[in-house]
DNA sequence: TTTTCCATGTAACTCGTTACATGATTTC
DNA sequence: GAAATCATGTAACGAGTTACATGGAAAA
């Protein structure tokens, strides 16, 4: 549903047509919001059959398929709204894939799996500059910029912690 | 991939059955993994097949579906570290559906967006403490559980500052 | 001249979930 | 006697992704 609720949101601002929709997904949205073309393409489809949007055909020069430009309607703005609001009131649970690696960390020598971890940090410190670069940037609302830049530092103190008691592990291995 | 590790880190640890696995699942890992019992039924499959896993049938007393009890075998266990190491060495991004109604949160007057937010921060605070509890409890990995912690926490700060700024602007609008 | 951009769409596939089905046994 | 427990499995569905297909126009 929060993707329906993302097009409909962004309809909701400008008429658009799917592939503009898209581009603007992912260049400044790509951060937070994951939808595939083809899964936006398809989502437009729906909407319009449900009347939550309507489609109009504009004819191009050359032989380019016409944009199909999408608005809101009316009802599409009480369903956004109806979309929105469970959006802001439910609480959905996040699980990380990567903890699973976490809970078997004791099978592999302390050293190795301070290494693997090393990589993981740095990636994620990366991650972290990339978003903080965006902070400027247009179109990229900001409450969820500052959501992203909160996670990935406390995932960062996180790690750190975990660091360290590897490093410490490997210390007392070294004395024995 | 992330639940075969789970499922080859449990069965490294114990010879089990399915039903048996799923269960400790449910009971112990719930809040940090997601697998259905179809899932680990079939993904037993899979690695059977695979050569990861054996199968023995053990029958049982009454007309009950006899137990499949699965070991690792060491290839599965090479398999196990294969996909350890891949998991701790690379960080995989979150997204949070719940960011879609934040940022269209201007839809809404801010009294009612704060009010919205308001039960899904109760929700949230009601995950910490569920997850605080399960602290002391055997099976559930430490480190896992005080990543999640943090997690929820950093998350709830994050609602505050945004519950904060929310009833800024219901102040400001007040006044006008 | 080759690559990139524009603009759509479809088909096949993966992964996972829900819902349904079975059947005896123990517990309330 | 009804309900929960044990223990499996299958079928249908849903959501989303990847990969493939088209075809002219502009840019390199």
């Amino acid at each position: 549903m929060h993707r329906r609720l993302l097009l409909l949101g962004l309809l909701r601002q400008h008429k658009m047509h799917g592939y503009q929709l898209n581009e603007f997904i992912e260049r400044d949205l790509s951060f937070c919001a994951e939808v595939k073309r083809p899964t936006a393409y398809y989502l437009l489809e729906k909407l319009a059959e449900a009347g939550y949007i309507t489609e109009e055909e504009e004819e191009r020069r050359g032989g380019r398929p016409p944009r199909r430009i999408y608005r809101i309607t009316p009802r599409g703005e009480a369903y956004f709204l109806e979309l929105l609001r469970e959006n802001l009131r439910t609480y959905r649970r996040v699980t990380f894939p990567g903890d699973m690696g976490i809970a078997f960390i004791d099978a592999l020598p302390p050293h190795e799996a301070r290494e693997l971890l090393e990589e993981r940090y740095a990636q994620m410190r990366e991650m972290l500059e990339r978003i903080q670069q965006i902070s400027g940037h247009a179109g990229a609302p900001r409450l969820v910029i500052e959501h992203h830049i909160t996670h990935l530092k406390a995932e960062l103190n996180w790690l750190e912690e975990v660091l360290a008691s590897l490093a410490q592990e490997e210390e007392s291995a070294g004395e024995a």
